[in-house]
DNA sequence: TTGACATGCAAGCCGCCACTTGCCTATCGT
DNA sequence: ACGATAGGCAAGTGGCGGCTTGCATGTCAA
């Protein structure tokens, strides 16, 4: 789960990277928190159906974790995938297939 | 030139990222070297204008710049582009809306 | 100059992706 | 139990991206 392809997939949105954003700043927010917060900031007026598939998207990429409890899903950022990408063009890596 | 959704969306395609592979092997190729190259190592068979098309994506990222020569035009990869990109959420730069 | 080589331009097709819409399930407070 | 809250599932739609196709331009060798 969560190849080369699917990182690079769940950044190109800019609302999904507004996404990683938002959970950089505040760690451990629910589906509803994100929309409130979304809207707040960038005045962006996503539905909740459209933020849960975006969040779906992240993580399948490994980018998010969640945690439920209770009637809550909790989404926290996970920016281990990111560490190869860079590292494939700036530093000299072996050769990593994908 | 080069915005952040720029470089984002120049990177999701698997091609364009070969193609960066295969420039930062051996920089300053042409456009036939490239293809050639990539049917090569790649078995990938894409014709002339599809990475025609994508070394234009590319250079519209910053992520690859071009140098004419006769009837020749080089393409060197250029990686400044990529590093504000994983800094973004890795390390914790301010907060640089794009 | 003539032909082959290297690249550019533009219109059209097709598949995928983001978003909507509508309904459903599950959990909590009272 | 009942309503409200938080979230899930799935089909349908519109637009954009990658690729093809066909032709045009420019450059070099003989």
């Amino acid at each position: 789960m969560g190849s080369v392809s699917d990182v690079f997939k769940a950044l190109v949105d800019p609302t999904r990277r507004k996404i990683l954003d938002e959970l950089s700043e505040k760690d451990g927010q629910s589906l509803f928190e994100i929309c409130a917060r979304l809207a707040m900031k960038y005045q962006l007026a996503s539905s909740r159906q459209a933020i849960s598939q975006h969040l779906d998207v992240l993580e399948a990429a490994g980018l998010v974790e969640t945690r439920r409890e209770g009637r809550y899903k909790f989404h926290f950022i996970n920016t281990a995938p990111l560490e190869p990408i860079v590292d494939r063009w700036l530093r000299r890596i072996p050769k990593e297939p994908e």
